[in-house]
RNA sequence: GGAGGGGUGGCCGAGCGGUCAAUGGCAGCAGACUGUAAAUCUGCCGACGGAAGUCUACGUAAGUUCAAAUCUUACCCCCUCCA
């Protein structure tokens, strides 16, 4: 079913696993980040320069491609590969976070625990769910089948299976019953993948069930006992870190270990390492692109101004005067060249390139992040990684 | 020399008797951002004070009025047009 597809487990440390993921359009050596490239790009970035700094995988979002230009178009032009110029992995989300984030809220808030926002879902049925396109403002309708059909035409090597993100402030009740049609929803998925497979692309599972461990764990069961490639965790993790460590612990403990593990939209440093620890091997995130066209440069303990913070804000004033790079011992381009100084004095001066050079630093920044974490299973030192990052 | 228009907080620019320490925008300062409606969003932004509040402010000076950035007069400066 998944026959040009594979993964395997090289060493593992504790709970914590070495690997690499077979696709059709290169291996992918976990743990891994996935950049993220919704509307079929990274903001501000060539293909070239992601392979430049080691990126071995990006995604794309079926919603947004979806609402425009259509998969069709997209297909047409020999799908999202040949399309974007990025030949390496790719995967595509299903569209069910959007249809959820945007119709709670501004994106993602309600997710995170966090109220705000205009609605535009209209309505979810069994069918599938109804909403504003956040292009035009028509109305849309996906379903698990559409989902599916769009994601064969986009072409990713990945899939993922339909469902519905969740909120945080949701009852139980109402996460129970949408978890069950997540669940019918990622059958469906399951179905139509099957109907139309011509084994250029592998399917991802996704575990529901919000911050409930009973929940959780009859999420898992589902996935495990359904033929998906992968495993996603999503829905809501909580509101606090801890809450979402334990709900990620609870859940990968109800895991097929055979498969793939991937959290879905986790990017933080110190995240990623707890992730890694209980055994995810890949992870997603719009952090570390979108704070770095914020100005936020992703920075290791030495040079950050509190240690909570994970990055330092390049727009401050402080750094007109600081002619040293972002981090003096950064292999990347931005670092090679160019000064907090320049970048800030380019932020202010609301020129392209700050935001460019900011977010290749970033991307190499989670790459080498990742590139020694592999290396710190392989070592089994992985804790010594952890201390140099966190 | 004549006619007209204008001088407002770092800048641009509203207001045209009280509800004005003065709308907006920019700049400045701080913060947020975790399956991207995000080169976005939020807050602060005369001085002193924790706050209530007090003081100093709308070219300068004098005046009218209970009350003036807003009305009157004089002066200074800028712009446009005519000679």
């Amino acid at each position: 079913m998944y026959r040009n597809f594979g993964f395997s487990v090289v060493s593992s440390s504790g709970k914590s696993r070495l690997g690499i993921i077979e696709t059709p359009h290169g291996r992918i050596k976990t743990p891994a980040f996935i950049f993220c490239g919704t509307k079929a790009s990274v903001k501000g970035i060539f293909p070239q320069m992601l392979r430049d700094t080691n990126t071995q995988i990006i995604l794309a979002n079926t919603y947004h491609l979806f609402a425009y230009p259509g998969a069709e178009c997209i297909k047409k032009r020999g799908g999202l590969h040949k399309f974007t110029g990025w030949n390496g992995p790719m995967l595509t989300d299903s569209g069910g976070f959007q249809i959820f984030s945007l119709g709670y809220g501004s994106v993602a808030d309600e997710i995170k625990g966090r109220r705000s926002g205009i609605p535009t879902l209209m309505r979810v049925e069994e069918q599938g769910a109804i909403f504003r396109s956040y292009w035009d403002g028509s109305v849309l309708r996906l379903t698990p089948e559409k989902s599916v059909e769009i994601q064969r035409n986009l072409g990713a090597d990945f899939m993922v299976a339909f469902d519905e993100c969740t909120p945080y402030h949701s009852d139980k009740n109402y996460t129970e019953q949408s978890m069950e049609r997540s669940h019918r929803w990622e059958k469906r998925s399951l179905d139509e993948f099957i109907r139309g497979n011509d084994f250029s692309q592998a399917l991802y599972g996704i575990v529901q069930g919000g911050v409930h461990f009973d929940l959780r764990k009859r999420s898992t069961e589902f996935v495990g006992e359904h033929p998906f490639f992968a495993t996603a965790i999503g829905g809501t993790l909580g509101a606090a870190k801890e809450q979402m460590y334990e709900v990620v612990e609870m859940t990968m403990n109800g895991l097929d270990d055979k498969r793939p593990v991937h959290l879905l939209g986790i990017g933080g440093i110190v995240d990623i390492f707890k992730g890694v620890e209980l055994g995810v091997d890949t992870f997603d995130c719009v952090h570390p692109t979108r704070i770095a066209r914020h100005g936020g440069a992703l920075i290791k303990p030495p040079y950050r101004n509190s240690l909570q913070c994970e990055h330092i804000n390049l727009r401050r004033s402080r750094y007109l005067e600081d002619d040293n790079p972002i981090e003096l011992d950064c292999d990347c381009f931005t670092c090679k060249e160019f000064s907090r100084a320049y970048l800030h004095y380019l932020l202010k001066a609301n020129e392209l390139l700050a935001l460019s050079a900011i977010t290749v630093h970033n991307i190499r920044f989670m790459n080498k992040l990742m590139e020694e974490i592999r290396i710190g299973i392989l070592n089994k030192n992985l804790h010594c990684v952890r201390d140099k990052w966190c």
